[in-house]
DNA sequence: GTGAAAGCGCTAACAT
DNA sequence: ATGTTAGCGCTTTCAC
C-alpha cells in the first residue's frame, strides 16, 4: 500500500540510493536520470517516510513549547508567532499544556521524547521550581536547545525572549503618579514569578522616585488570575484609606480588577483609576478605554524560534560529542513596552459630564 | 554518548529483545531479570529512542490540528480541550496555523509528514475547497482519521464537532423580535463557511416565524474579522432605515461591530440593541454587559479528541490494508447552544437612567 | 554517475 | 524465560 523508495527505485530502474539522492538533491545524479525519478515520485505521489528518514539521519524537526495557560490571549499570541515562525523554517511545534500545574509540568518533561525533539520553548510555572531547572539543565546538556519565554529564571543563563517588565510598570506608575496619584494600589502575580516581581520592583522605584512611601497594604496578590484579582481589588477597596488608583500587573489581573470594580459602581478613569499591564484589545473595542502597558507579543514568539534556530544551526559543524554552543555566550532578548494612554489614568475628569463617551 | 537497547542489554547481561520486553511490558520476563535490566535503566537514566520506536511499529502517537486562527480565543479553548485529552491518552499534538489562508492550508495538508502522524483536527478555511478536500480524503482512506472541528464541509461524511449553529441565531434573533425588534441587522462570516452559513439560516427562519419580511440590505459580510464587521456595521447603520437591533455572528463581529458602535456614541442596550454569538468573556468582566449565544468550548476540544481517540483505537484488530472503520457510521457529535441574557437585546429600557451601571 | 550494503535503534517472530 | 535475527524506510560511505 504505501510506497517506499524501493518502489520508486524499481519503477524508474534504479537503486534506492540514487532515488536518495534526487529526493535530497545531494550527490551527483545524472540529468535524464534524475529527470525520470522525479517524474516517477510526482505521478506515484510519493512521500518519504518522515520517520524512518529522522532515524537514519537523526533529525526531526520537531519543537515543543510547553505553555502554562493555553487560554490566555497572550500565549495565543506568543504561540502565533513561535508556529509562524517555525513553519517558514521547516519545522513543527508541539503544544504542551501544564495548566500552571507544577506536577504536571514535571511530567511533561520528564516523558519528554527527547530523541525526536530538537528544541523546547517554556514558559515556566515557577521562576525557582528546582525539578524543571534541573529537568531543563539536563536536557540542555544533552544537546537539546532551551528557550525561555517571558518567564525569566533567577540565577540562570538559560537563552530567552523577555519583555522589560520593570521598565513597563515603572512607567506606568510613574503615569499615575504624574496625575497626582499618591496612594496606588497593586494586583501583583504569583509570588515566584519574575515578571511578577520585577513588575512589583518597577512600581517600587517609581514610588521611590517621587518620594512617595511604599506601603505594604497596597500591595496585594491576584496570582495572575482572574478570581483572586477580584478578591484582591475588593481587599484594596475595602482599606481605611483605598488607593485612588490600581496597577494591574497583567492581562487576568486586569480583568479581575475591573469585574469588581464595575459591579461596584465603580467607573474607571472617574471614580477610580486603573492602568494595566498588557493590552484587552477585546475592552477596547468595547469602548473601555484603558491605559495599558504594550508590548509587542507576536514579535516575542518570532525573536523565541530566532534564538532558537540560531541555537539549532550553530552546531552544524562539530561532531557529534562537542557541545560548542553549551560554552557560548546566552542569547537573551528583551522587548520594550510602551505605554498607551486611554485616559483610565486619570481621575474624574470634566468630559465625562459631557461627552456621550 | 546517546545509550542505547545494546548497552542496556550489555550491561544487564541479556540480550537487547529482553530489555525490549522490560520496556514495553510484554512477553515474559523472570522477575530477577526484570529487576535487574529496570535498575539498570534506572541508574543509566536511559531514555528509549522514540524515533525508531516509531518506526519499528508504525506508531508516533503524534496528531495535529490545523488551525485558521491561532490568536483567536475561540481556537485557544479548543486547543486546550483538545490537548488536554489527548496529553491524558498519551498523544501529543502538533500545531499548524493557516492564517484562514488557502495556500498555506494546502502546503500545510500537502507537507503533513503523515507517515509520522496519526491522526489530524482541522478548522477548514473554506467549506467547499476542493484542494483542501481531496486532500483530507486522501488521509482519511489512507487511514488517518480526520475530526473536522467546528467547521463543517457540506455533503461530507467526515467525523466532527460541531455546535447548533442554526438553532443558536435562531434563539439570538427570535429573543430580538420578542424585545419587540422588527428591524434586525446581521453581520454574517465568510461566504464559504458553512456555521456563518447555519447562523444566517438560523436568522432567516426566526424572522420567517414571526412574519417578519427578510431584507436583504440588513444582511451585511463582516468575513468573521473585526475590521470588516467595523464597516459592515457603518453600512447598516448608514441605511435609510438602520436596524434597531443587530446580531453578530462570530465573536471578532461582535468586537468590529462594537466599536464602531461604541466609537460613534452609541449605547448597546440603549441606542441599540446587540446579540452576539459566542460569548466575549472579556466584555463582561468590563462591564460590558452583552447578551450572547453561548457553548461550551473547551468540551468540544475534549469531544473532538474522543472521536479521535475511538477512530485510533478501533482498527486495533484488523490487518493493515483493511480499512475497517472506514465505512462505519461517521461520527458526527453537536454541541448544543444556550444564550445568556444580559440586557444588550433590550432598547432604552428605564433602568439606564436610574442604576450606575 | 550509479549501485551495494551497512547501519540508525527498536520490535517481534521464531528458536531454543 | 531468553536469545537470534530479520525487518521498519531511509541515508551514506565505499566501490565500480
Amino acid at each position: 500500500m504505501k510506497l517506499t523508495i524501493y518502489d520508486i527505485a524499481e519503477k524508474a530502474g534504479v537503486s534506492p540510493a540514487t532515488v536518495s539522492r534526487v529526493i535530497n538533491k545531494k550527490g551527483n545524479v545524472g540529468a535524464a536520470t534524475r529527470k525520470r525519478v522525479e517524474d516517477i515520485i510526482a505521478e506515484e505521489n510519493y512521500v518519504p517516510n518522515a520517520t524512518a528518514q529522522n532515524l537514519s539521519n537523526g533529525s526531526s524537526h520537531l519543537l515543543v513549547f510547553i505553555v502554562p495557560d493555553i487560554e490566555n490571549p497572550f500565549f495565543g499570541k506568543i504561540l502565533h508567532g513561535i508556529t509562524e515562525r517555525a513553519e517558514e523554517m521547516g519545522y513543527s511545534v508541539l503544544l504542551y499544556g501544564t495548566d500552571g500545574d507544577l506536577d504536571k509540568e514535571h511530567q511533561i518533561l520528564h516523558t519528554l521524547r527527547t530523541d525526536m525533539i530538537e528544541g523546547v520553548f517554556i514558559s515556566i510555572a515557577k521562576d525557582d521550581d528546582q525539578v524543571s531547572i534541573r529537568a531543563l539543565e539536563r536536557l540542555k546538556s544533552g544537546g537539546i536547545p532551551v528557550v525561555l519565554v517571558d518567564r525569566d529564571i533567577e540565577n540562570t543563563i538559560f537563552d530567552g525572549i523577555f519583555s522589560d517588565d520593570q521598565q513597563g510598570a515603572y512607567d506606568a506608575v510613574q503615569c499615575l503618579i504624574k496625575e497626582g496619584h499618591r496612594n496606588i494600589g497593586i494586583i501583583t502575580g504569583p509570588e515566584h514569578s519574575l515578571p511578577s516581581k520585577s513588575r512589583l520592583t518597577g512600581y517600587r522605584m517609581a514610588l521611590e522616585d517621587e518620594n512617595i512611601p511604599y506601603r505594604r497594604e497596597y500591595v496585594v496578590d491576584g496570582n495572575f488570575r482572574i478570581e483572586e484579582s477580584y478578591r484582591a481589588t475588593e481587599q484594596l477597596i475595602n482599606l481605611k484609606i483605598p488607593p485612588s488608583a490600581i496597577f494591574t500587573c497583567n492581562n487576568l489581573s486586569t480583568l479581575g480588577c475591573l469585574h469588581y470594580l464595575t459591579s461596584h459602581g465603580y467607573t474607571v478613569g472617574k471614580d477610580i483609576s486603573l492602568i494595566s499591564f498588557d493590552e484587552i484589545p477585546e475592552l477596547t473595542y468595547g469602548g473601555v478605554r484603558l491605559t495599558s502597558v504594550d508590548r509587542p507579543v507576536v514579535e516575542m514568539g518570532y525573536e523565541a524560534m530566532n534564538i532558537m534556530y540560531r541555537r539549532l544551526t550553530e552546531n552544524q559543524g562539530t561532531t557529534a560529542n562537542t557541545i560548542s554552543w553549551y560554552d557560548k555566550i546566552v542569547q537573551r532578548s528583551f522587548v520594550k513596552t510602551k505605554i498607551v494612554l486611554r485616559g483610565s489614568e486619570k481621575l474624574n475628569p470634566k468630559e465625562s459630564k459631557d461627552k456621550k463617551l
